[in-house]
DNA sequence: ATGCCTTTGTGAACGCGTGCACAAAGATTG
DNA sequence: CAATCTTTGTGCACGCGTTCACAAAGGCAT
């Protein structure tokens, strides 16, 4: 769905894989912890360590930002968290827009770990009457009313959507046309977007389902290796819905 | 074929890739959707429009689980979503704890996209005295010294850690220890666990940073895109300072 | 200066995930 | 029953990301 001739030149400036950049973050936290430790340099195994990745992996990251290291000594913990930290566009000031000041939305306001990577809260915005005023975070709650006015005003490219569900794809769209570029979306919706638009989406529940997953296959493979008559180490309150076709193989290969 | 696979015949969940078992959620909740407008079947290409994937990704993501569709049709929304439910293993309840109930943990306990998966919050842990018995979601808050006894009492299996970032290895060992498999962790620290215990994290600041990224790239390629002559698609925000080199901007992280 | 030791940077192989394209399978219609 | 139409299920190729393994590069001691 594109609106937009926003057809994005493939001129790889920067080929930095995406998975790549999603680490970033990691290494930046992992080397200022060290920097704060007044740690002067790291090997990529000590770092490699501390962000939770393998080493080898960590070295062919920072090869795509270029070669800050040393051979035989490792990496300037200083110099390292300001190349990542400029490559990761934290050097200069976010203004970010909160639009549904719901729990989890108040909670995003009161996030320290937003203000100390360069990232400003600029509003917060609900639409909800009742809020407009009212003081969350030691800011209050604007009207949504007021959304292009504060977006244009603050030169807001980054919005963040704690909306529920059902008004999450409209604010969005509003978000859009009113300059906004990059999205966090805690809504549980599949966002449409504009080219050119970038979307995160972070679900809470979807987080939890995965986890489910793996404690399931846990529990049987448990349960199997265990062979039949041991009774479940673990006690599961069954709760087991059926189905509308009524029962179904539990766990048979095709 | 002239290899054998090594796919494994006692259960065929080792098989399903995790790429396909992180997307089911995704299904999951857009069959339901389906389901409440009782909508009684639907293609490949209209659940996959609806959940954001590629049509032949759904069906190979499909065909993993058993092939449930019919040809010329369509998958029976119903029965997918018991399927999809029973591979998750949300058919039976999944009691969590949560821990750290500052202003993400009582977010999380308000959250309502858990108890509709199969998910019921057994507890509220907080290390802070004062928070106990404080009522946060219809439910008092508990102290730390409770952890173990409550994780044993309930049969616990996935905690939630939304400490600060100090706290979080040791709530980390003490919920592991007490015996819960399966960690949701809000924290910003890499956790350590033994083998046998699944961690999953969740960042908002690392998200952030990755659309800060984008963001950049993006008016980089904006104004390389309007020396070239080609107008801006979007309109360039007032405060996009580039800082391509030279002193380093005192917006460093802290 | 020379040789040894440490650690980086990267070529190459491998495995996983994705998407295309199409044959097979079932529904539907005449 | 046969023809046609729709949609699934999947073989295959491709590209990305990960990991291994090692040569190159720098520091350091003698």
């Amino acid at each position: 769905m594109a609106t937009g001739r926003t057809h994005r030149p493939a001129t790889r400036s920067r080929g930095i894989p995406e998975a790549t950049v999603a680490r970033l973050p990691l290494y930046l936290r992992a080397l200022t912890a060290l920097s704060e430790r007044s740690v002067p340099t790291v090997s990529s195994e000590e770092l490699a360590v501390a962000a939770g990745v393998n080493s080898a992996k960590l070295r062919k990251d920072f090869s795509y930002l270029g070669s800050y290291g040393t051979r035989g000594v490792g990496y300037d913990v200083e110099y390292l968290v300001y190349q990542i930290s400029r490559e990761l566009g934290l050097t200069q000031d976010w203004p970010v827009v909160i639009v549904g000041i719901g729990n989890l939305g108040a909670a995003l306001a009161n996030y320290g770990g937003f203000a100390s990577r360069g990232f400003r809260v600029a509003a917060l915005i609900d639409a909800d009457p009742e809020m407009a005023g009212k003081p969350v975070a030691g800011m209050p709650v604007q009207h949504t009313d007021e959304l292009e006015r504060i977006i244009s005003d603050n030169g807001v490219s980054i919005g963040v959507i704690a909306t529920p569900a059902g008004g999450a794809q409209q604010v969005c769209e509003r978000l859009v046309a009113a300059g906004v570029t990059s999205i966090l979306n805690f809504a549980p919706t599949v966002l449409t977007v504009p080219d050119g638009v970038d979307v995160r989406k972070v679900d809470l529940s979807i987080e939890l389902q995965i986890l489910a997953f793996h404690e399931q296959r846990k529990a049987g493979e448990e349960a199997a290796a265990a062979e039949a008559g041991t009774p479940p180490p673990i006690r599961s309150t069954a709760a087991s819905r059926k189905g509308p076709d009524g029962e179904v193989p539990a766990v048979m290969p095709a």
